[in-house]
DNA sequence: CACCAATGGTTGACGAATCAACTTTTGATA
DNA sequence: TATCAAAAGTTGATTCGTCAACCATTGGTG
């Protein structure tokens, strides 16, 4: 079969809106928070993973898997942040490959500040304007994506004779 | 008033589930279209605006506005792209000043392929995995937020005494 | 204990995104 | 018509993300 099942009309909606939600949505937070609080995204992630963890301190790979980035990219990421005092690193002592990255004071003002406008930013542009009924089924919505996204990671194309 | 709302166990789910479908979302449907068929997301989306046009073929600042992209990023992808043989580029002719982007015979080849591709991961993701009511919903969803980004947009912040 | 694959991280090179500065052309106005 | 601001694109510098190769340590097995 070379054709698909092409979306009908109400299925179109709801993936051109989703791809395009998607797109503006998270150009909108990135951009408030670069413009307030002189954070990106990106940052403004690793710093809220550091400071929900005991200590305000990770393994490297922890926070790799937290965030689902790839080790080079976490690597390169917190030598910037590190550079600009927002975390500090050094070797673990209970396994001398590894280090443990911890946020700075400065990091912890930081992100107390972007929580802030994050929260208000995500009340401004999406939270506040939906029903408590809408509210449910966008969480539903989004579970379901990420199991679904989560099982075609995990077999990636044995299925063929269904 | 220096605390906000923060958003009670519901919102959070919502809120944190978008920001996570999101994620993981544009990651799958770019990462897919690489491996199948050599294009980026970006790459597809230059691709199918132009197929979508009449004769293939745009100005580049009405590709820009449709892509909402800044002009640089434009003309820094189009020259990677006609590099690569997907667009061609020509002065306009009506406008001396401007440029018309039009779509390659390669180019079509590819994204037919590329639109089988995208509509099948987006079932496989997100679209066969949602009952009517929940595509509904979505569609209204990501229609609300669009608007409430583009009217953020249009006024960056006259509103204090509400 | 000697070897060796796996783990944890860093580095360098390249592709992509953004910003500012710079053409060229257009179109309005004095 | 001479001028000048705005519009349409391009270019160069910087930053960010990804890929592959690399180094150091660990822990298991012969």
């Amino acid at each position: 079969m070379t054709e698909p099942r092409w979306l009908n009309e109400q299925e179109q909606r709801a993936w051109r809106g989703l791809m395009a939600m998607e797109e503006g949505l998270s150009a909108f937070i990135d951009r408030r928070l670069r413009t307030t609080c002189g954070l990106s995204h990106p940052d403004y992630q690793v710093l809220a993973h550091l400071s929900e963890a005991p200590g305000g301190q990770l393994r490297s790979f922890q926070l790799g898997e937290l965030l689902h980035w790839e080790k080079s990219r976490l690597s390169q990421h917190l030598s910037r942040m590190q550079a600009r005092g927002l975390v500090a690193r050094e070797r673990s002592k209970a396994d001398q490959r590894g280090a443990v990255v911890s946020i700075t004071a400065e990091g912890r003002q930081l992100i107390a500040t972007a929580a802030r406008q994050h929260v208000g930013d995500a009340r401004d542009a999406v939270i506040d304007h939906l029903t408590a009924s809408e509210l449910r089924t966008l969480a539903t919505i989004a579970d379901k994506v990420q199991r679904r996204l989560a099982a075609l990671d995990a077999e990636p194309g044995p299925d063929a004779g269904d």
